[in-house]
DNA sequence: TTGAAAGCGATACCAT
DNA sequence: ATGGTATCGCTTTCAA
């Protein structure tokens, strides 16, 4: 039924070696043909089948995509861009959803993996030796997470943090919580030890509480016994636990920022819209996703390359859930 | 480098054709060569190469979906269940957001038609022709749309507005006001002409304002408008515009539920995230993503089949955001 | 019950 | 510059 390669050789009147030549190195023909080609192809509403070519060329023109929970906001955002790239290139993309669930990973993975040049792992859960598996059987681009020398787009949070700090700093706070996330995120990891180093330089005591879920309800839980341990400001693992928190701080009439403040990250659009406006530290969501797709190109073009990471650049972004220390 | 059936074949000492029968049919082939061959499949770790499948017996195992915007929340939920059901079934799922282009639709159709067995369209914003010659082409459901014969996955609006009018006229609304979304959302239109008949069954006066974007700007651009309607109540577009009328009249010191309910549509998480917590008619998202993959394999196992549509029913989730109307 | 051979749609190599 | 042919990995007749 779908028009093939021998359908629009017969209309132009040429073998079908000619008409995949005149698509592929048009100058490899002679104008006549070409042009007899092309209009064959317009003709016919001709395109090439794509699972076909990819089995004699070894490359199928798709990618695959694998996210944790697209139910958490920043993960579209990281979607987009890779789409928005991808469609750029020509290429089409596997999205899986892995629930949150690092056994669905390496299945998934295996799935995708006959199907695609190149996999995306956004955030993967599953395991160190697990990544490096996978690294080996097919060309796979980490995002927010580093493993060895597999490929990576991460963000510098040390840089971010270091901001961040000096903006509380600046308003008077002189001890700060952090609610961290997953144990198994290498984020959350990440932005602990960031965390350390930046507090550390600035002379400010930092309070770790107990791993929450990393949404609305993780910060809901962990409000009070922030607000127990006294500091005046706080930074959630990301803008659904903050915003989880400031839900939780306005049931029990706390003022914030009055008494104290609140910080996320990511910036996930939720941010600007809840009262008062999050403060947070905004991770480039669309641009890691973009970058992902460079780096997974750049590895199928040239397999042998050294090892290739890039790090992005987070920014802060005030808003109204910060502001000046309580005099104590 | 990756291993095919004839590296089982050899492995099995049988060949390829044997393998593939003991993989398709087991029960034509004998239960000790069935055993054999299933032994050399897990020794070699072999998945059949699903492309080089397709070429021959024209079903590919993949499926594409297309939806208008991941950022916007509603989304990502009729995508996961999209993507639960489509693994049940061992389809993989190609992922297009066509960023709300109408022109980007066709395209992207097109580009992944040939890669899959069948699209899923979820709001497409095409034009009704567009929508019937694609159909005509390739297998298709459309997801929160109806256009002619083609198979679709609606929700039942006029029920659940019913619903939601007798809860504001229980709490002594008599005049409640609409904000439109896109004038070629479908969604839209639907929910405009149900409510006109819910309101017209009770006795309601219905005020409408002029359209908006689907957003939470859109609801902040419209809420003054609104206020000055008089009206007690206000139902907005989607949860987006609702919490951005929300914002807007918190920042004018307007109480709601106490001088004016508002009610959205989806039941997005934010809406329990936000305060007052919002009262909507929740769109069962992911059972509309699963519908929609029950359908197009429908379809496709019986292309014959008469025009299939499935209507599921919203719910009402009545939150702070409504209450007694203020006495006049 | 099994194997040999043809063929799906496209590309690449080798002739011409 | 162009056509013929082998091939990619797999399924599906057709014989045996």
């Amino acid at each position: 039924m779908p028009v093939t390669i021998k359908d629009v050789a017969r209309a132009a009147g040429v073998s079908a070696s000619t008409v995949s030549r005149a698509l592929a190195s048009p100058d490899l023909v002679h104008a006549d043909t070409r042009e007899r080609v092309r209009r064959a192809v317009a003709e016919l509403g001709y395109h090439p089948n794509r699972a076909a070519r990819g089995l004699i060329t070894g490359r199928t023109g798709n990618l695959g995509l694998l996210v944790p929970d697209l139910a958490n906001p920043f993960f579209p955002g990281v979607v987009k861009g890779v789409q928005a790239r991808a469609r750029e290139f020509d290429y089409a993309v596997f999205l899986a959803d892995t629930d949150e669930d690092p056994a669905a990973e390496a299945g998934l993975v295996r799935n995708l993996s006959k199907q695609v040049d190149g996999l995306i792992l956004c955030s993967p859960r599953m395991s160190e030796p697990e990544v490096r598996a996978l690294s080996g059987d097919t060309p796979i681009v980490l995002l927010n997470r580093r493993v060895g020398r597999v490929p990576s787009v991460t963000v510098n949070s040390v840089d971010g943090l270091r901001h961040a700090i000096g903006h509380l700093t600046a308003l008077g706070h002189r001890r700060v919580a952090y609610v961290p996330g997953p144990k198994v995120s290498w984020s959350n990891r990440e932005r602990l030890r960031a965390l350390r180093t930046a507090t550390a330089e600035a002379g400010v005591e930092l309070v770790e509480t107990g791993n929450v879920v990393p949404r609305f309800s993780g910060g809901v839980a962990a409000a009070d016994q922030v607000l127990a341990t006294g500091v005046s400001a706080v930074i959630g693992y990301n803008d659904l636990v903050a915003i989880g928190m400031l839900s939780r701080l306005a049931a029990r009439g706390v003022a914030v920022p009055g008494r104290i403040s609140v910080m996320g990250f990511d910036d996930i659009v939720l941010s600007e819209m809840v009262s008062p406006a999050l403060t947070t530290l905004a991770q480039p969501k669309e641009q890691t996703g973009r970058a992902g797709v460079d780096l997974l190109l750049q590895l199928l073009a040239d397999p042998g390359h050294p090892i290739q990471r890039r790090e992005l650049d987070s920014h802060l972004m005030v808003r109204d859930s910060t502001g000046p220390a309580p005099h104590p």
